[in-house]
DNA sequence: CACATGTGCAACCAAGGGGTTGCTCCCGAC
DNA sequence: GTCGGGAGCAACCCCTTGGTTGCACATGTG
């Protein structure tokens, strides 16, 4: 997959409001899919979904602890996304910057 | 809108590898529709779509300039965006350090 | 004015996404 | 072994979305 495929993954994946919560809620502490239910007025089925797809983009990892799936978040991708943000408005003050050089000559 | 609806249509908008293209581009210059198509393999009205999109999310701006519309890059949703993203990975890590004095105890 | 160029609007289509219900399966507790 | 609760699968529904085509509108230029 393309980087910029990659990218779009990770930001579609966070671009739902039930997923944001449920990231809000691993924030604070790992969970399983029926105990996210609680909070947020979906079906666990529903639920599952949106774990899988914050899987598949690797924001949150899920892992086997006795009858029931914990899962954690992985702060690694949002890392990387906050990054790229910054660098497209680092890139965009920098292109400012410069424009205003040329203005100011 | 909620906050967290807010936050959402901002990654939603994010979440599209052509409006990443688009960004791009914009990171570098100011561009109008037709200006884009060049470099993206759709249509004229799907380009103008998807700056409708990201100018809902407050991501671009349009400025009438004669006949043609120019589209300018607004960081300052982009920056909200990535403190945002920041601050979930912050709030992780604090977490994990709390555990790890927890267990050294 | 006439013409070309850049926008805007509307209808339409196929695909994907969020959500549900209903069932089965697995695993720990008793 | 049995039972209950958590997880997984599959089918289905509806609405959104990315994309298209076709046309009308506006505006700078000859």
């Amino acid at each position: 997959m393309s980087v910029v495929a990659e990218r779009a993954e990770v930001f579609a994946a966070l671009g739902d409001p039930n997923r944001l919560r449920i990231l809000d809620h691993l924030t604070r502490a790992p969970a399983s899919a029926t105990a996210l239910v609680e909070d947020l007025e979906i079906t666990r089925q529903a639920v599952a979904k949106h774990l899988r797809v914050l899987e598949g983009a690797g924001l949150v990892e899920a892992a086997r602890a006795g009858r029931e799936v914990r899962f954690e978040l992985r702060p690694a991708q949002v890392e990387r996304a906050a990054r790229w943000l910054d660098d497209v408005a680092v890139g965009w003050e920098r292109r400012l910057a410069a424009v205003k050089r040329v203005a100011e000559s």
